[in-house]
DNA sequence: CGATTTTGTTCGTAATAGAAACAAATGCCG
DNA sequence: CGGCATTTGTTTCTATTACGAACAAAATCG
C-alpha cells in the first residue's frame, strides 16, 4: 500500500498503458530469453496481437533482436527473441583505496577489455586519466558496438541527482564534482553511486533470474562496512544520501576507535583493518598501522590462509571478526529483516570457517526463528560485484519500471 | 529505479489510464478540498473535460460529494468538491498491555464515541468482547454513517497477510488468530497491524497535508520500543513480518536484561521499564517489577514530574533514558537516513528535558552534518496515535496508489 | 445590457487494447 | 503425398477513452 504524493505524481496519458506494458515485455525477454512471441503472450496473459505490435517497436528501437527458429514438437516453430546487449557498450569504473579497475563490457556485464592502475587521488588528474582511458578503450574496440554511458563506483557517499561526491575518506574527497567533468570530456552520460549500492544493485539486475528482487541487503564487508540495502526492490538512498551505514553504529561504546572518530563502531571491529589490528596485536593509530601493513604487505588474505593453516593467532583474530560480524547481521536483520543478506568482501575467502561463528551469534540475538534462518550468503566470485554494479549503472535504467501516479 | 518483477507484474489494460488518474484525483481532492474541477485541472495539467468525466463516475460511487458555491473574485462561481468522510465509519480497537480502547469514529479518525475496558488476555473472550461492543457501538449511532471496517493495533508481530498474531509478548499471544473470527462475528472486514506501523501509516495517512509521505521513522518508546520504518512511502514489514525491531539491537553486550532473553537490548534500556527500574534502582526479575509497579501505581509519568519538581534520582533515570535513546536514534539515522523522526509514547511528556540530551548523542553517533540534523520531533498530543492508525487501516487502502508494472 | 472572465459540459477525433479472423509453417497420419 | 491438426505470428475490426476544442452556464463590471 503506498501513498500517492500529491506534489509529485505522474498522471497517466493514453499512451501509459503501451508504455508499462512494452516495458514488461522488455524486461520477460530479458529474463526469459529466449523466448517467442506466443511464449511472452501466455506470461502476460495477453493476445499475440498486441504481443506482435509491441515487439516490432521494440525491434525498430533495436532494443530486441529475432534470432533463429528453434524445433519444437509440433506446429509452427517458433522465432526466438532476444535482448541486444552484445553490442552495446559500459565503460565501468571502480575507483578503491590503492587500485582503480576500468572494464569495458556489454550491458550484460561481459567484460571485453580491462585495465587497472594506482588509483589517483588528485580529482583533476584522475578525471584527465579517466577521459584519456575511456577515449583509448573505445578507439580500439570501436567495432564492438557503441558506448552508452560511463558507470563510476566509487568508496563513499554520494548524491545521485546532482552527481558529487560528498564524502569519499579513503581518497579524501570531500564534495568533489568529478561526473560533469568526465561526462563533458568523453560526451557520454555518467552515472556514479557509492560501492555498497552498486553491489546491491548489480545483485537485483544481475541476479540468478531475478530471484533476488524484492528485499534484500547487501554488506560489504572490506576496508569500510557498508550496505545497500533494497526494500520493494528498490535502493534505499536516504535523505542525505547516507541511508546503509550500519558500519558506524556502535556495538559496544568502549570498544576500539574507529576512524569516524567514534569508539565501538560495527566497522571497527570487522573491517579488514580491524581484523589486521587484531592479528598484529597491537594498538596503533590508523596511520601508523596502514603504514605497517604497507611495508610489511600483510593482507586479510593472508590472515586467513594462516588461519587456515592453523596458526592459532590468526584464527583468534578472524573468529572475532566472524562475532562481531554476526552482531552486525542480527542488527540488519532487526532492523529491516530482509529476504537474505549478501556479504561481499575479503573476509569471504574465510566463509567456512567464518560462517557456523555468525549465525551462532545471529540465532542468539535475533527475534524469531524465521529471522534467525535468514539466508546470509558470500557473494559470488567472479567478476567484481563492484564493476557489474557500474555496469548496471547505465544500463539498468533502460528495464527500470516507470514513475506512475 | 525500480526493478519489474517479472513473476508478479502487474500488466495494463485499456482503464489503467482512467484508474490511476481517478486515484490521483481523489487523493488530489482529499489533500485540496475544498477544490473546485478548474483547480484539479490545473492541478493535473489535464483538460476540464477529462475531470467532469471523473468526478462524475467518483460522484456516482459517492466517493466525493459536493459542496456549496464559493465567492470567486471574477468569473463564475466554482463548485467545491469533498471526499466523504464524517458517514463512512470504521472501528478503531487499540489493544496494550493493560487497557484496550474502542473508537467508532469517520474516515478521518473523528471520534464518534470511545471505550475503554482492562485487557482481556484470553483470545476467546476477547473476541466475543469486541463483537458484543462493536455490534453495541454500531446499534447506538446508526444514523451517523455505514461502517466499512474495524481495524485493530496490536503490540505485536504480526503477518498482514493471514492476520496471524505471530508474537505479541505483552500479551502472551503466540500465533492466535482473532482476524477471522471478529469478522465473521461482525460481518465486517477486519484489518490488523502492529503498534509501530499503525502508527507510522496514521502520520503517513492523517498528517498535515500529507507531508510526511516519503522516508520517516516512527519510533514508540513505551512499555516495548519499535520503529514503524517508510521508505519511499511504503511501509517496511520484513519478510517474515520482524521489520522496524530496533528494540532488541544491542547497545552494549554487557547490559542489563531484556524481556527477550538478551542483554543489553536497546528496549532494556530505554523502556518505560527500564526507567522505572533505574529510578527505584533495584535488580528485579521483569515479572517481580511488575509486581511492584502494579502495588506502587508508580508509572513513567510519576517520574517524569518528579525529576521535574527536582528530584535528583527521578532526573538522573530520565536523562540516562534520553541518553540510551540518542543511540537509538543515531542507529536509525545511520542505518536509514530518514527525512525525519517522530517518536512517540509517555517519555515524550518531558521532551524539553530529553531532546538536548539526545541530540548531543545523535550528534557524536551521526557521520555528517544532516544526518546530525535529522528532525527528531514527539508525536503530536491529542487522538491517540494508535487509534488514528487503527483507523488508517480501514480507510486508507481506498486511496492507495495502484499496484502497477 | 453587453463585454469579460471563469467554470463546467459536450462533442468529435485520434490512439489503442482486445478480440477474432486470417495466414504461415510444420508434423502427423492415413 | 495430400489433407488435417496444431502452433505461431499478422491483420483487421471494434469499442473504449484521452485529448482538444467548441460550447453553455454563471458570475462581475462598466
Amino acid at each position: 500500500m503506498r501513498k500517492i504524493d500529491t506534489r509529485r505524481f505522474v498522471r497517466a496519458t493514453r499512451s501509459t498503458p503501451r508504455e508499462i506494458n512494452r516495458l514488461i515485455l522488455l524486461n520477460l525477454v530479458r529474463e526469459h530469453q529466449p523466448v517467442s512471441r506466443a511464449d511472452l503472450a501466455r506470461h502476460m496473459d495477453i493476445g499475440r496481437g498486441m504481443i506482435t505490435s509491441l515487439v516490432d517497436e521494440l525491434l525498430n528501437e533495436e532494443a530486441i533482436y529475432e534470432g533463429a527458429t528453434i524445433d519444437a514438437p509440433r506446429g509452427r516453430k517458433p522465432q526466438m527473441l532476444f535482448v541486444r546487449t552484445r553490442d552495446r557498450l559500459v565503460v565501468a569504473i571502480d575507483v578503491r583505496f590503492s587500485r582503480t579497475d576500468i572494464m569495458l563490457g556489454d550491458f550484460a556485464a561481459n567484460a571485453v577489455a580491462t585495465e587497472s592502475f594506482d588509483t589517483i587521488v588528485d580529482p583533476g588528474e584522475f578525471v584527465r586519466t579517466i577521459i584519456a582511458r575511456t577515449k583509448r578503450l573505445l578507439a580500439t574496440h570501436v567495432a564492438r558496438g557503441r558506448c552508452e554511458g560511463i558507470g563510476l563506483v566509487v568508496p563513499g557517499m554520494v548524491d545521485q541527482r546532482t552527481g558529487r561526491i560528498l564524502n569519499a575518506p579513503q581518497l579524501g574527497w570531500r564534495n568533489v564534482d568529478v561526473r560533469d567533468a568526465i561526462a563533458s570530456g568523453t560526451g557520454l552520460p555518467v552515472q556514479i553511486e557509492n560501492a555498497p549500492i552498486a553491489c546491491a544493485l548489480a545483485h537485483v539486475w544481475l541476479g540468478q533470474r531475478g530471484r533476488e528482487a524484492g528485499d534484500f541487503v547487501y554488506m560489504t564487508v572490506s576496508d569500510g562496512v557498508g550496505c545497500g540495502i533494497v526494500v520493494n526492490g528498490q535502493v534505499v538512498r536516504g535523505h542525505s544520501h547516507t541511508g546503509g551505514e550500519f558500519g558506524h553504529i556502535p556495538l559496544d561504546v568502549s570498544g576500539p576507535r574507529c576512524l569516524c572518530g567514534n569508539r565501538g563502531c560495527l566497522e571497527a571491529h570487522t573491517s579488514n583493518l580491524a581484523t589486521l589490528t587484531r592479528y598484529l596485536d597491537r594498538e596503533l593509530s590508523p596511520e601508523d598501522m596502514r603504514a605497517v601493513l604497507r611495508d610489511t604487505g600483510l593482507t586479510v588474505g593472508d590472515v586467513i590462509q594462516r588461519a587456515r593453516d592453523g596458526d592459532a593467532r590468526a584464527i583468534a583474530a578472524v573468529d572475532a571478526t566472524a562475532r562481531f560480524l554476526g552482531l552486525g547481521l542480527a542488527m540488519v536483520i532487526n532492523a529491516l529483516n530482509p529476504t537474505q543478506i549478501v556479504v561481499g568482501g575479503e573476509i569471504t575467502a574465510a566463509w567456512e570457517r567464518i560462517e557456523p561463528i555468525f549465525r551462532q551469534v545471529v540465532r542468539e540475538r535475533t527475534l524469531t526463528t524465521d529471522a534467525a534462518d535468514t539466508p546470509i550468503r558470500p557473494e559470488d566470485a567472479g567478476i567484481s560485484p563492484r564493476l557489474r554494479g557500474a555496469t548496471v549503472l547505465v544500463a539498468a535504467p533502460q528495464f527500470a519500471a516507470p514513475r506512475l501516479a
